[in-house]
DNA sequence: GAGACGATTAGCTAATCGTCTAATTGAGTC
DNA sequence: GACTCAATTAGACGATTAGCTAATCGTCTC
């Protein structure tokens, strides 16, 4: 859980997702969209492969990232369900925080 | 949008949020539910009132802290619906990262 | 096998983060 | 005014982060 807001703290590895909202891209392709040098996008990618957001797939001599929607969605939409005014019973925190 | 993710991607800060979702308490009561020094906790406050989440308001000796509910959920659903299934149009990731 | 190319790893710097103790501020009380 | 108590600020420390260049690793194509 804090893997996947650490991830999304940072607008580089926003972006990424978004772009790959639309379909998958390579680290290349990926990379072309911003300014920053490769190694530090592939550093990007590796943070939001350890948050699971993103899936890697070897193509010969490219790397194919996807999207993990499910991922980002249940992590997103869990979290805020826990805030949702009108809940009975308010959680303890010290086990919501947790997961 | 960064900083609200920062600011939830420490499950201290996670913890605090959900202490709060049951209603307002002073700093010095949120402190006594962690294990971490008390400037620690001033710390971790700083963050989340940067991050625009709570709202802090005197009283005498002490300092309540309130949630900032709307705030929350307009962070995190608003992220979530420009990733939902379902679109016409996948929007422009610049223009949506930015925000 | 020798290049060429896509991507990552290695190694570095500067900046930020989470934590601590000690000192300071501010508000109430004797 | 002097004391007490709640909270923050100041300053230090180790760990982590985002960024860079240079070097390395795989895979494809002559």
């Amino acid at each position: 859980m804090s893997q996947v807001f650490k991830a999304l703290s940072d607008p580089t590895r926003r972006r990424v997702l978004l772009l790959l909202r639309r379909g998958p891209m390579s680290a290349g392709e990926l990379s072309d969209q911003f300014d920053v040098s490769k190694p530090t996008m592939s550093a990007h990618f590796a943070v939001l492969r350890e948050a699971d957001l993103v899936h890697a797939e070897k193509a010969g001599k490219s790397i194919i990232y996807h999207l993990k929607l499910s991922v980002l969605e249940e992590a997103l939409l869990g979290f805020v369900q826990a805030f949702e005014l009108g809940a009975e019973a308010p959680p303890k925190p010290q086990e919501e925080a947790a997961r």
